[in-house]
RNA sequence: GUGGGCGUAGCUCAAGCGGCAGAGCACCAGGCUGUGAUCCUGGUCCGUACGGGUUCGAGUCCCGUCGUUCACCCCA
């Protein structure tokens, strides 16, 4: 197609997308984000914007100069006076840039707890679920080490998939340890992996250099055999790590909240510490990743910050709306009932651009075609925009007084007087 | 970044081995000169994503580009 198009990897979202690709669906996105908001609000996070660009510094010290996301799938570049930008791939850097910007975390014991749907960005092979421009819903929290913290987030978010209405799912769980722990078991696995090497893949080859934890979820097959006996992650756990998973486990039983321990689950960003979790959802086909999280306990000093700890996760939007509809999940559309007004006539014309004016003024929804079609033409309009009454203005009506009020619904009709139109209309509206 | 499938009206899709490009929905109008959602009739809209090639002839075969999709990779 040389008609010009929107840029590959991204989509539009319209007032009639398709249905079968429900993130095209504008009213899909107000049912979820509303539900997002409210449950933010319930666990009393409170909303952070931050710009979707960031200088490049940001994502490799942040996200990691060894990731995938920041080695391979950025959108970067220079603006005109000659800085390096990106496009933010994830979501938390830019909130502890923005927080530690604004010293948000700069007294002992502060805390911040705070939620985000935004935009991001990321350069891999689009296809359905995985796109150049997606979007999240995320929060993060600030200033809490204790397992509780953790907790709050994982509940906050599977709180948020019952509420959207979504059927199957498995929350994954696992902890990397703190950043000694996590150090000490990454050089033993190096350690056992580093004879092993050639057995390895060409891309866990390079891992073992740069990034040996994300051998351990390596699908490969020569990677699961050549990691067969490998130590594990709990072996190499402190005192204080062992603790807190297991405090984690417990509220979330507690808590009634289902959960498989995984201990291949590593995660594709450097900052985690301790607790990594992952939601996986049916429906969703090879890109069944629906939102995850962790802990990251360093990530604030790492950015200039004091230390302070924090856990976060972020939840896919586009494979939420992509689950439900494949588990056929409808999502609440509350449109408030529209009236539709119908001109006979120009003089009708003219009294109805009154009335729909004092309509609006009054919290009805009101619409009408001013093009003069016949009242054949009108009413099927109403009826095509989801109108659930018509009020029909003609030569009688003008010279009676009156308006013809139709129950689009029900088809039932009667005659009010212009004067009580309005009131009449608002208790139709409200209850 | 790797490998495969697909790309025909606004939408969903049809056109055995290459042989005059169609349907349903949608949209407009009329039947009903002031009544939709039902029904009937008529009409509008495409020349097959784009570019090239083979052929008397290409939607159909070949090559390239673009887009999309599936798997890998990665992750949301």
């Amino acid at each position: 197609m040389s008609k010009i198009q929107a840029p590959k990897g991204t989509y539009d979202i319209l007032p009639d997308g398709n249905p079968k690709d429900p993130w095209t669906v504008s009213a899909n996105w107000q049912a979820i984000e509303r539900i997002a908001r409210e449950v933010a609000a319930l666990y009393h996070f409170r909303e952070i914007r931050t710009p979707i660009y960031e200088y490049t510094d940001l994502f490799h010290r942040g996200t990691g100069e060894t990731t995938d996301i920041v080695r391979r799938e950025t959108f970067t570049f220079t603006d005109r006076g000659g800085d390096s930008l990106t496009l933010r791939p994830e979501g938390t850097p830019g909130v502890v840039r923005a927080a530690v910007q604004h010293n948000l975390l700069a007294d002992q014991g502060s805390r911040l707890k705070v939620f985000y749907i935004a935009p991001n960005f990321r350069y891999e092979r689009p296809q359905r679920g995985r796109y150049h421009q997606h979007h999240q819903f995320g929060v993060e929290a600030f200033g809490i080490a204790q397992p509780e913290q953790d907790a709050e987030c994982i509940t906050l978010q599977m709180d948020f998939y019952r509420r959207c209405g979504v059927k199957d799912l498995s929350l994954r769980l696992n902890t990397l340890g703190d950043a000694e722990s996590k150090k000490r078991y990454r050089d033993a696995l190096v350690q056992f992996l580093e004879p092993r090497k050639s057995q390895l893949s060409e891309d866990s080859q390079r891992r073992l250099t740069e990034n040996p934890l994300r051998i351990l979820d390596s699908k490969d097959e020569k990677d699961v055999k050549a990691r067969e006996g490998a130590p594990a992650a709990q072996e190499y756990l402190s005192e204080a790590s062992q603790t807190h998973f297991a405090r984690v486990q417990e509220l979330l039983t507690q808590g009634s909240i289902p959960f498989v321990v995984d201990s291949t689950l590593v995660r594709g960003l450097d900052y985690y510490t301790n607790t990594v979790w992952e939601v996986i959802a049916g429906g969703l086909g090879a890109q069944n990743s629906m939102g995850g999280g962790g802990r990251y306990d360093n990530l604030v000093e790492t950015l200039d910050g004091k230390p302070t700890p924090g856990v976060g996760f972020g939840s896919g939007l586009e494979r939420l709306l992509i689950a439900l509809e494949a588990q056929g999940v409808d999502l609440p559309k509350s449109s408030p009932p529209l009236v539709w007004l119908i001109s006979l006539g120009d003089a009708a014309r003219d009294a109805n651009l009154k009335l729909i004016q004092e309509l609006r003024q009054h919290n009805i929804p009101a619409d009408m075609d001013p093009t003069g079609r016949s009242a054949k033409a009108q009413f099927k309009l109403a009826d095509r925009e989801g109108a659930a009454y018509a009020i029909t203005v003609g030569e009688t009506e003008l010279s009676s007084g009156n308006v013809v009020l139709k129950n689009l619904k029900t088809t039932e009709q009667t005659a009010i007087a212009r004067s009580e139109i309005v009131a009449h209309l608002q208790s139709l509206v409200t209850k």
